[in-house]
DNA sequence: CTGTTAGCGCTTTCAT
DNA sequence: ATGAAAGCGCTAACAG
């Protein structure tokens, strides 16, 4: 091999051939300049003059330099890189703030770093500790099962920023839907209808949010004068096929009902698709809302009313926050609202 | 700050609560031995005694060690990450390939670091350059719209697993889908129930796949000997609203049909939400097929008869290629072949 | 079996 | 303004 390090140009990009890497060190003798007067055009760190910032420049264009991250990260002690927690890649709503951090980040010269970790505290916080590992300058977390306690930890020693996640002395670093209010016009909006036989199908009430919507649910009911009538509470787990179960449930228990509010879209599809395999049309037999205004929900037949969080923004927000945090800044979060979404699966009680 | 390195210890894990790194010297002192004997014993790589072996680890417990990265990869020279490139981190079929691949990779020593393409050729070359900067040691292409050339060049580089794109000279380290066989079965399913009057709503025709499935369609309405009619065929983009689009204008030339094959699940939603607004029945009026299978197609009402690929297993598999290719194996892979699910959003033609 | 030492490619003093 | 040199934390020869 040698120390040659063949090149070739094609399609405007010169290509190492040799697996060997260009350093600093190569672009230094190839413009007569030393290694630190490369460093300081590259950094732009110090006044260097005109000329060998010139050939310097060209060596780098020539050569088609591009700096060994590792290398500098561990020159600096800082890697320019977030690492974003998410629980499931192929989660809608989650996967919709993904798109938002994604969006926040790019140009900013940190790269966003993945794992996931599937609701389960335990590959969470191995995940967590993966990230932290690969020396992550900054932490962003959506959701999730691990303890409060084990975040605050994080906290204290890095950049960290929650998403729809409450943990009580960390809620200036969280960016948080308004799950109960959510809840609360989801239901509301079903008793303007005229309903009072309305169903509940919950998340999983171990997450916070699950049990805020189920709350909001309550206290609309509450506020309405209506009865808690607990065998219109069914327990789902966010997915799909939990809502189809609920309502088989209903139906066998010979529960009467006129409306149905799911914790999330997703359930809200299933409890769609086993009204519907009863031959019950929604929205004149029964009213159904969900609640993410996932992007397929304007496609279902009818489009489903439900509530609107604004996930991309949110990630957004996020993003900013975080590279905020890392600069030293004080994070200041402005509190997203939830919003009703009016389309067809709901109508007037008959 | 001294070289101080105060530890706190926590729900089973010690903290370190400086932002001072443990390094392996530190736990060298610690345990009364070599910089060199601690990095056997870690890496595993060398005879060390038992006493030695014992006090390091303990050492390391104690110390709650963390390699670190930068350190590790300057070092030897790789990563021990592969590069992952998807087109856009919402996309539901591409997720669902994600899934796979993460899973694979799981438990492996490697980790995987993502970036997004857009479906756009600059942007997917940026992320690319990007992943390689990172020094991964090898790359997933999902899919995509940069040149061939380009590709060519970073499978000369790198090792690289191509999924859903064909390259002429690399498809041995290509995870392909049958695209033309899926829709040919799709057609001619529609077909065997008697329609005649077939819509095909298409991908963008830029893309491969789009390409793929309009020729399965073609050769399946030639193979029946029905004549082709290009007033059936409408270009769509693989998103819901195309789907919508597309079926617009078709009642808005007064075009006759009785069948429609979208190019993915996406479109035919959208196909369905617009037959849906004009009271047209699915299946009564009108039979209905998407591609790709995502869950939700199981959901939608009625659920969806499509084309089934195992996204998942596919992933699994380009994670396995490239741990292969990085490791010096021959890639090998078997080709994936599409299915027909038939559920409820196709009948007889009356 | 184990310790010493020379880098890996880059940033950053410290001189000049 | 610019060069020399000392690390950053780890791996991998190289000597015992």
């Amino acid at each position: 091999m040698g120390g040659m390090k063949a090149l070739s140009y094609s399609k405007g990009v010169i290509v190492s051939q040799s697996s060997q890497q260009i350093t600093m060190q190569d672009i230094a003798t190839q413009s007569g300049v030393s290694l630190s007067t490369v460093s300081r055009v590259l950094n732009g760190s110090e006044n260097v003059s005109q000329e060998k910032q010139a050939a310097v420049m060209a060596a780098v264009e020539a050569l088609n330099y591009r700096p060994n991250v590792f290398a500098q990260g561990l020159a600096r002690g800082a890697s320019r890189t977030v690492g974003v927690l998410t629980q499931h890649i192929s989660a809608p709503f989650f996967d919709a703030i993904l798109d938002g951090v994604l969006a926040g980040l790019r140009g900013t010269g940190y790269s966003p770093l993945f794992a996931d970790g599937l609701w389960r505290a335990d590959r969470e916080e191995r995940s967590i500790q993966l990230l932290l590992d690969r020396q992550v300058d900054g932490l962003i977390v959506l959701g999730g099962a691990t303890s409060n306690c084990f975040l605050r930890e994080i906290a204290a020693q890095k950049p960290l920023v929650l998403v729809g996640r409450v943990v009580p002395e960390l809620t200036h670093q969280s960016v948080l839907f308004d799950d109960f209010k959510g809840a609360y016009l989801a239901t509301q909006h079903l008793i303007e209808l005229g309903h009072r036989q309305i169903v509940h199908i919950t998340g999983i009430l171990e997450h916070e949010d699950a049990l805020l919507r189920k709350k909001g649910y309550l206290q609309a009911l509450e506020d309405a004068g209506i009865p808690i009538n607990d065998n219109l509470i069914l327990e789902g787990n966010f997915v799909e096929q939990s809502g189809v179960l609920a309502v088989e449930m209903l139906f066998n228990r010979g529960q009467l009902f006129s409306a149905i509010f799911a914790a999330n879209d997703q359930m809200a599809y299933g409890a769609r698709l086993a009204l519907y395999r009863r031959g019950i049309r929604v929205p004149e037999d029964v009213s159904l809302v969900g609640y993410d205004d996932l992007v397929h929900s304007a496609y279902t037949t009818p489009p489903l009313t439900t509530i609107h969080q604004p996930a991309f923004q949110m990630g957004e927000v996020a993003a900013n926050t975080i590279l905020g945090l890392i600069g030293g800044e004080q994070p200041e979060i402005a509190p997203f609202k939830a919003e009703l979404i009016v389309r067809n699966s709901t109508a007037r009680h008959r």
